[in-house]
DNA sequence: TCTTCTATTAAGGCACTGTTAAAGTTAGTT
DNA sequence: AACTAACTTTAACAGTGCCTTAATAGAAGA
């Protein structure tokens, strides 16, 4: 689900924008004014800025002009009031892609929203490794030195699962709740099974093992090497 | 110099757009109502259409649906009265790119003109391709192994959403959302039925596939030869 | 050696996908 | 306004592969 930083200082504001987006599906933050913004913009990134032009100490227009400096591709909307047509102009010349005049209908943010996610859909892929191991989460490929690995897909889950958390022991339970659900009624015995399945296809036929047993606790999954 | 369709049927207003916009160095032409609108959609391209909403004949609605069942491509502004916020929202879902509420000021529409025909000029990739299979997104041609396919509106779309991800696992829903509008109501199925179309036309009469099946994900499309 | 924990296997059930055809829509034409 | 053709959606069934169960064999620790 995408996420939005909302920026805007009148706190209830703010907080209706993060509910209803929240209730859409939408991961958001808020920042309260614009060094705030900038510093949340620097450490993550956005598929999408809320971004009000009135606020205290940097205003939404200098935090536009900078984000912008970097990066021209998130779209950013600007919430304006409705008699600053100066500061719209100015806004959209500065890179923003929209802007929404206060007071506005909570529908109508949503649908600009929904507009600009529509037009950008283009996401990076992430890639996780452990030694010549490597899963791709987006295209769901796995390859062991190189060589493409097929799994099925609760086979796949697991193994993310276990690559995620490199190194640590994890109990059958704990696995059980994060890759087949909190709420799955059975045997802890599924997992055995299913690491046998992962050991046929990604160590036995390789000279080292990257799966390991902790009799008495549950598996990990390490890079021997370290 | 860009060449913008004015469709609005107050003459004053039409014409004081037009001078405006001359001014500024757009060519301009007018429609006084939706079906005249459509006519002159259907005989030249233009680069931007200013679209009012309430018009005699065809809404403006109306008229924008018809084209964006064709053109998904050019930039749409809606002109709106400042309390139909329904059908700004209608207007956004229905693909336009943007409102503007009446009255507005001159300044305003200048720049979300610029705006809009900005973004237009940083689209250059309206050829895609996926080893031999190749898709011009403006006049919506389909090849393989230099072979005309010929494709459906729907089978196209699809197409086009699944090589502008290519490699990646889409999920019906994912698809549902992109291809099909994210206010779609029905089956999931449709997305088997549609992948059974393409694949009889793209992949089934040729050597290799590149639709592939990611069982309790969903599909993708692919270049083997990597 | 005995107990407890883990590995292995195979079969049945079931969810997911493939396929088809018919019904429903829409756009264009007479 | 009705007709036609093309496209889209629904719905039902078939087939396949994945997941789970359960039973047995094997290993590790007391």
């Amino acid at each position: 689900m995408p996420n939005i930083l909302i920026v805007e200082d009148e706190q209830k504001l703010a907080r209706v924008l993060q509910l209803e987006l929240g209730y859409e599906g939408y991961q958001t933050m808020i920042a309260n004014n614009g060094n705030d913004a900038l510093v949340n913009i620097k450490a993550q990134s956005w598929d999408l800025i809320l971004l009000d032009i009135l606020l205290p100490q940097l205003s939404g227009l200098e935090v536009l002009r900078r984000v912008r400096n970097k990066d021209k591709t998130t779209p950013i909307i600007l919430l304006t009031a409705r008699d600053e047509v100066h500061d719209k102009v100015s806004g959209l010349d500065l890179g923003a892609n929209d802007y929404i005049t206060k007071p506005f209908q909570i529908e109508e943010v949503l649908a600009r929203i929904r507009v600009h996610l529509r037009n950008m859909s283009v996401q990076p892929s992430e890639q996780l490794s452990v030694g010549d191991l490597s899963a791709n989460i987006q295209t769901r490929e796995v390859t062991r030195e190189g060589q493409s690995v097929e799994l099925t897909p609760r086979e796949f889950d697991l193994l993310i699962y276990l690559m995620k958390n490199e190194n640590q022991v994890l109990q059958r339970d704990q696995l059980i709740e994060h890759v087949w659900g909190y709420d799955y009624v059975g045997d802890t015995n599924v997992v055995d099974v299913y690491i046998r399945y992962l050991r046929q296809k990604i160590d036995t036929p390789f000279a080292t093992s990257y799966i390991h047993t902790v009799r008495g606790v549950g598996y990990s999954l390490k890079d021997k090497k370290l």
